[in-house]
RNA sequence: GCCGACAUAGCUCAGUGGCUAGAGCGGCUGUUUUGUAAACAGCGGGUCGUGGGUUCGAAUCCCUCUGUCGGCUCCA
């Protein structure tokens, strides 16, 4: 997608690099079709066809080589006018059947598919402007290109680039159409800013959690088991454990109660949800001895709406509060598995509460202070979006309902000092929602959080309580996951720490290291590694017959918070030093413990899910 | 699902038509009894992802399938 929200200098300097790309690229391959050429996050990219010829990586120094030489030449970019139909004879002559298809389009309709990258490239001179008469086009040198610009005043006006990388592309995104190579650059205003963008890439190279996963030992994924079903090792559940105890806990603070639902049903749960027809990544049970067809569940509300739904309920009873932390099972496409960001099974930290109309802003209130809580625990900065409706009527219900509960929703945003932003079309049809949103150490953003309002499902199940007044009334219903999918979140999460997890959450808290073998060193690791799970850490032993220098390089390579050598002066009631992770930061002069203080203040620092340390 | 690349030991990788496929790390065994980022020696470990083909001969070339990676598309 475009991003239209970047200065005007860098937009216009990206957009014409993927201009001077065409160009070389038309200068090596003379026959090539050109598509379109936008601008998107951190560069551009162009959608060429060469007719068969594929191109790969070892072309970039010559594509790159040839840019060079235009940017060099510091041809001006000149904007020209046509009338369409000229455009279009143009195209025709020049054997750019793309854009002579796009051109098309913009007379027939005023404009091409509704697709915001198309948009960028075509002359339109207003959105919605259904009668085309002229378009404009950019010139620089001997290329010219159907454009709407804007542009660098010249080629040598466009910072710093690279191309990074070729891949497939439909023709207008669209599966049935001809596939052509995107080829796609970076570019910022200095070379120093593409140096540091680059810079962040390898680092996130370095913090891949696939990487890192399989270094330190989190999870693995079996051939056997199947694609996108990660499976976690002993450490690795430590990680999803931790995180969800504290989720839960924090969901337990503002009243939900745990509910379990099986993880297969009824596909008729699914058809009176509505959902059925319209999940094509529903896992189907096929064979089963009795004549109903069962599915597992994609998501928990329609389940979970059968326990609010099993009894009477008054307006006392108000709200229900539901939580579950569950795996749910979407046949996602194999194209689309990666690491644990996108699976097929994935387990959320879910939970829905079934609330009066006028208990909703409480509800949100609750939610957001405990979405903010757990990310400030995880030192990680929220951002938000709230998603609103806009003035289409796809939207399902009372408007003037929807337009209360989005002033709720806004005002709650604001006393939580969210900082936050309106989304107008972005709601689901079934009601507003709140999208979270968190950065990473890198700067990157994802989105894991979110909060949803939900007037349909009620609907559909006719999910009804008695109120004050002996009526009838229809609840809302509030879905909301705190760390959304927790293996997506995990990934996340690693890439955030680069594996150096704070104590709370880090799959070995200790590493006690022995300086011999020797009986009675042996003897003393026992009952301190017997004391420390006693206060309830987790401790690892490293007795093995190496150098001491050895061992604590592999725990330091294991990203273990705190290792502590033990022999002799310990044993004789030395005071110790342990050694600290680089990345904690220890607040004062490294102090010296007993092993006693030690433990017991590594287990307070653990309980109390500080994310430095309290050394 | 589509386009492209890739798949060699537990891990990281070398080997691109010619003897019995290699290295480092990890593992195991022994020597050593070690004090804050790698002691020394030895030993195991591979149907070169799968199935087929070309060839006197295939890890190496071709095809199929599976998986992985980069994108596309999708994420109600």
């Amino acid at each position: 997608m475009s991003d239209q929200n970047q200065p005007d200098n860098l937009y216009a300097m990206r957009h014409s690099l993927a201009h001077i790309m065409a160009s070389a690229v038309q200068h090596l391959w003379p026959d090539v079709k050109l598509g379109v050429g936008p601008v998107v996050e951190n560069g551009f990219y162009y959608d060429v066809d060469l007719g068969g010829e594929q191109l790969s990586a070892d072309d970039f120094p010559r594509i790159e080589a040839e840019m060079q030489k235009i940017i060099k030449a510091g041809e001006p970019f000149e904007r020209l006018e046509m009338p369409v139909l000229d455009a279009i004879d143009w195209a025709r002559k020049y054997g750019q059947p793309y854009k002579e298809e796009l051109l098309n389009d913009l007379q027939r309709a005023g404009t091409t598919v509704a697709k915001d990258l198309d948009m960028d490239m075509l002359g339109v001179a207003a959105e919605g402007d259904s009668k085309v008469e002229a378009v404009s086009f950019y010139r620089n040198g001997d290329f010219t290109d159907l454009c709407r610009g804007p542009h660098a005043e010249a080629t040598n006006k466009v910072g710093a680039f690279k191309l990074m990388r070729v891949a497939g592309a439909y023709w207008r995104g669209k599966e049935g159409n001809p596939q052509m190579q995107r080829l796609y650059g970076v570019a910022f205003a200095t070379p120093k800013e593409l140096r540091q963008y680059l810079d962040m890439l390898e680092e996130a190279k370095k913090r891949d959690h696939r990487k890192l996963g399989q270094e330190l030992d989190l999870f693995v994924i079996s051939d056997l088991v199947g694609p996108g079903l990660p499976l976690f090792t002993p450490r690795g559940t430590v990680l999803r454990n931790e995180l969800v105890k504290f989720s839960e806990e924090l969901q337990r603070s503002i009243g939900y109660e745990e509910v379990w639902a099986p993880h297969m049903t009824r596909i008729e749960l699914y058809k009176k949800s509505g959902h059925y027809e319209k999940y094509p990544e529903r896992f189907d049970v096929s064979s089963t001895e009795s004549d109903d067809q069962f599915m597992l569940k994609p998501m928990n509300c329609p389940h979970v709406a059968q326990i609010f739904a099993s009894r009477p309920r008054s307006y006392r009873d108000m709200p229900q509060r539901y939580m579950e932390t569950t795996t749910m099972y979407r046949d996602e496409k194999s194209g689309e598995l990666h690491g644990l960001s996108r699976v097929r099974a994935l387990t959320q930290d879910d939970s829905h509460a079934f609330v009066r109309h006028d208990q909703i802003e409480d509800e949100m209130r609750g939610i957001l202070s405990i979405v903010k809580q757990m990310y400030l625990t995880l030192d990680m900065p929220l951002s938000v979006d709230l998603s609103f409706r806009d003035e289409q009527d796809k939207y399902f219900g009372d408007p003037r309902l929807w337009e209360e509960a989005q002033a709720t929703i806004e005002k709650v945003a604001k006393e939580e000092e969210l900082n936050y932003k309106i989304e107008l079309g972005e709601a689901a049809f079934y009601g507003p929602k709140i999208d979270i949103y968190v950065s990473d150490a890198l700067g990157r953003r994802w989105q894991c959080a979110t909060v949803q309002l939900d007037f349909v499902q009620p609907e559909r199940f006719e999910l009804e309580y008695t109120d004050q007044d002996g009526q009838m009334k229809r609840p809302a219903m509030v879905h909301k996951a705190i760390l959304g999918s927790i293996e997506r979140f995990l990934s996340v999460y690693i890439e955030h720490t680069a594996g150096k997890f704070p104590v709370w959450v880090a799959p070995e808290q200790i590493r006690l290291i022995s300086v011999n073998q020797e009986e009675k060193t042996v003897e003393f690791l026992n009952t301190i590694v017997a004391q420390s799970r006693g206060l309830g850490l987790r401790v690892g032993v490293d007795n093995s017959n190496e150098s001491v220098g050895k061992k604590i390089r592999a725990a330091e390579l294991s990203k273990v918070p705190y290792t502590v050598v033990l022999g002799e002066k310990e044993i004789s009631g030395a005071e110790l030093v342990p050694r600290i992770r680089k990345d904690l930061v220890v607040s004062e002069e490294a102090k010296r413990y007993t092993i006693q203080e030690f433990l017991k203040t590594v287990a307070n620092e653990a309980k109390s899910r500080v994310s430095k340390t309290s050394l």
